[in-house]
DNA sequence: ACGGGGTGTTCAATATCCTGCACACATCTG
DNA sequence: CAGATGTGTGCAGGATATTGAACACCCCGT
């Protein structure tokens, strides 16, 4: 993401000129007037939310595709197996995919939980949305009321906020690779 | 994310809510008055992005954050193998895990590339990251000026504006267990 | 040279946000 | 019961965003 501290002016006239728009034009559309849209790219006025929304909707964008775009490339693109970041304890591991950069999108990693492994009889509970594929062995994956076992090519996705529990209850070691936004790691 | 139409009262109050944060209290941090918070939760006013972003501070959270999160859980969790919906042609198989919820934050996907598949000389680009791991078999990926050779345990993340490339040069079959925010499919 | 149509900026007036209080209602404690 | 502390809401007035119209500039065709 661009952080975007508080320079919304010169965010939103980068993405109107990459839009092609002028001012005026975007005004039109935005039902606001250019003044404005000079004033806000001048950094001169903090614009309301509705405000800002109404000049958004002329190009039209969401606010949360403004607030999340960026324009800055990843630092690092491809992670040799050896080269990923390792955490967790012995029996669940964590492998981080991509590098510990501020206000990426999303947490990407690969996961292995030895026999018996557990992530806790206190459900977990977080922000955002994870999903899975299991790629070998079998994991307990507890959310909410429901609890089920999962197999070789099976997956989830849930929203994080909900109670959750993973389980190797098996003897054999499970291996998982899983995506969460906004990143917890 | 949550399309937040203009409900940012709701919205609001349900983060501050979810901190375990009273009106003042979030006033204190963030320095503005608790009457502020109120009018805004009532949606009596729309705030200047300045001071969303100064209660936002008092959290703390982002505005990206603010914009994009999510409350609604997602209808299905678990999905097992022969359940998740095939994409693709013949050489290139995607499977995606999560339903076809709008809104949802991110596309997981189980994808099988048959030798010799090739998304393409004109390279893909389009919005948003996207990182994967390579369970099975080798693959050719090019991203921008760079192309690598990623085999099992490799893993690849970049921002997807960046044209890109996945090849699939062996004589094996490749799985590759991937994330792409916000989702494409 | 003169329009005419494009661009972004500036200024007074008006609409809206934001503050600094006071208020009303709860829940404790003595 | 009174009193202290907590919660969210309402209101007048000062601060700020927004409008509508004018301004200055640039480029192109006459």
């Amino acid at each position: 993401m661009s952080e975007l501290n508080l320079d919304i002016g010169a965010h939103l006239r980068a993405v109107r000129t990459m839009y092609g728009l002028s001012q005026r034009e975007l005004a039109k559309r935005a039902g606001v007037t250019n003044g404005l849209i000079s004033l806000i790219e001048q950094n001169r006025v903090s614009p309301s939310v509705s405000s800002l929304k109404k000049v958004l909707d002329g190009i039209p964008m969401s606010l949360a595709d403004f607030f999340t775009l960026d324009f800055t490339a990843s630092p690092q693109v491809f992670f040799r197996s050896d080269e990923l970041a390792v955490m967790g304890d012995r029996s669940v591991t964590y492998k981080l995919v991509a590098p510990r950069r501020p206000n990426r999108a999303m947490a990407l990693l690969h996961e292995k939980y030895a026999p018996g492994a557990d992530t806790g009889a206190d459900m977990l509970r977080h922000q955002g949305e994870e999903g899975g594929v299991v790629v070998e062995g079998h994991i307990e994956l507890t959310v909410g009321a429901e609890t089920r076992q999962l197999g070789p090519g099976d997956a989830y996705y849930f929203t994080s906020a909900i109670p959750h529990r993973f389980r190797n209850t098996g003897v054999e070691p499970c291996e998982i690779i899983s995506a969460s936004t906004p990143p917890t790691f």
